[in-house]
DNA sequence: ACCATGAATACAAACATTTGCGCAAATTTT
DNA sequence: AAAATTTGCGCAAATGTTTGTATTCATGGT
């Protein structure tokens, strides 16, 4: 009960007709007449006919597919933004193979390797936290494959990209804690190949510096997201002879994380040191004693927003004027 | 600069040899001799060769893709076994294509058919909280299209599947709670479609009849696993006459959530009520007042088992004896 | 009666690869 | 030295679909 072998072919054989008659009334082609339509669809349906994807690709040079490469997929601003992703990309009749690069470079370029010979539509990409080069994003222009970054995205100008409008918030965050009348505020940053760490930091800065408070190197620290790293800085954070007040964190696991650090050490979260972070993630809502604020970056519709971008891209893929987008969304402050 | 269009045709006509002897050194088929071999690997190498799935899927008839479908990627669990998939998987020089039922059937059904036009090599499921029948399932077989359940299996006997051993799991959670002292013990369970739910209740009901301890009615109660719903029925629980001493809840997503159901009503969980739950996830390391136990169900060794079971399916086609394969995995009762 | 027009359909090439078969030349066996 | 086998490679068909061009047939205008 093989039912797969069924072929255009067939059908033209069953109603005596030619297999491009058969092709172009399946594509609903103006010069194909209505009774031979009919005709032609009536069989398909009643011999099951699924077309070859393989032949079309083959034809076409499309493969309705697009790739997307993440740092994790156990991270919720990622799986949700894949959320996003795949509702809007498989609307478009697309599909969505998904890759994980866990912070390597390594598993980040064998993922666009492996999206080049699997000669996807469009590739959308968060940098791992170890990409400070991008031959292998290079590699997919050379291949014509259109690419959005996503949210973890190169500084160079040209290129599409879809990010929050980080600097905003993280000036947004730090001025929320000052105006607690807090004034040692520290930052666990994340690695500083990460673009959007250099925001973060930025906007610190800038918030600090309107509001006249001092800027103390000592306050800034970066973890490279592992656990220990994270751990380990925010030890290096408590053990300063002027403990900071509070810490505004990369994202939500990384205060988690040195929330859990102070515990070991006695001190008391969100009491003895306050914790604002981004992400603002659903987890957060499960925790007696969440970060006090963190960052909401809407995740699901940044998915969204980078896929529609690719798609767009795709579609337009002959026309070589196209210059690089970038789309920014806008965040929000969320106080818990 | 658009390299994609290199073929063996190019290969063969820079060496001036026949594509089909292309074909075969690339192949490193016998016949062809060892000079030949490293000449044509040298051009490909230099013409950046890149061999064109299309048409190799629509020679050899296999897409070297496996589609999975999964309630939700947010919950660990899953995102957990697609990361033991994904290794598996692309060891092999497989694809992965991952959609999300979101628990709902209409999804699901969706999604095998994006699977069955896309001629994928196999599937690996687990079902969605509303799934009674497998119509959809059965379709995939006619088609010829291997499939193995993951944790949310049927009953079915006459299918592959990997599962995690639910009862024996049940019956140590629950005995757990009882060599405490306690005996009020409730069940905050899943939908009763999934088998993984009535494995629950069994393991639950086995526990205390062998302990001689009484079942009441009232204390058994399914969530459809909405927070929603969750949050009711766990208020329903704490509203009986005789307030249950614990609750063994479906998974930690919902015991986190009953948790917050309780504390709404002054209830202080893990100390007036006592959580034991599945899962032992990795963001209950983050929790201050995690359940007090919780079922570690090796998600990526389970999704591991998965891949390797449906990879030996897949290579075994032709191979109509094959008898429906059950892979159980072993659980381990964690205690925070 | 003749040509132009247009509709409806047929023909065949093209896409990149694999593979059965065949044909020489080289090597071994008798 | 003839026969048999092995080695190395080319030819061409086949996979299922799309699409540019050709063909047929009828209609209508002159």
């Amino acid at each position: 009960m093989q039912k797969s072998q069924v072929t255009i072919k067939d059908i033209a054989q069953e109603l005596g007709i030619a297999i491009s008659t058969v092709s172009r009334a399946l594509q609903n082609h103006p010069r194909i007449g209505l009774k031979t339509k009919e005709q032609v669809f009536e069989v398909a349906k009643r011999l099951n006919y699924v077309p070859n994807p393989a032949a079309i690709l083959l034809r076409k040079n499309k493969t309705y597919t697009v790739g997307v490469v993440f740092p994790h997929l156990q991270e919720e601003f990622f799986s949700q933004a894949i959320t996003g992703i795949e509702d809007v990309i498989s609307a478009q009749g697309y599909n969505v193979v998904i890759s994980q690069s866990r912070d390597k470079l390594e598993r980040e370029n064998r993922a666009i390797k492996s999206f080049i010979s699997s000669r996807v539509d469009g590739v959308i990409a968060s940098i791992s936290a170890e990409t400070t080069q991008y031959y292998s994003f290079k590699e997919l222009e050379n291949y014509g494959i259109p690419l959005v970054f996503f949210d973890r995205v190169p500084k160079d100008v040209a290129v599409n990209k879809v990010r929050g409008n980080i600097v905003e918030a993280a000036f947004e965050a730090t001025s929320f804690l000052a105006k607690k009348g807090i004034t040692k505020i520290a930052i666990l940053n994340g690695p500083s190949n990460l673009e959007i760490s250099n925001e973060r930091l930025e906007g610190y800065w800038k918030a600090l510096k309107s509001l006249n408070l001092s800027i103390f190197q000592q306050y800034i620290k970066s973890t490279d997201l592992t656990n220990e790293d994270t751990f380990k800085k925010m030890e290096e954070l408590m053990a300063l002879p002027e403990q900071p007040q509070a810490v505004l964190c990369f994202n939500d696991y990384v205060a988690l994380f040195a929330m859990q650090s102070c515990r070991q050490k006695g001190v008391i979260p969100n009491t003895d040191i306050h914790f604002v972070s981004f992400a603002n993630l659903p987890i957060t809502a499960y925790l007696d004693n969440p970060p006090i604020a963190s960052v909401e970056q809407f995740a699901y519709k940044m998915g969204e927003q980078a896929a529609i971008l690719l798609l767009k891209i795709i579609d337009a893929k002959q026309d070589k004027t196209l210059i690089p987008e970038e789309i920014i969304i806008d965040t929000e402050l969320i106080i818990h």
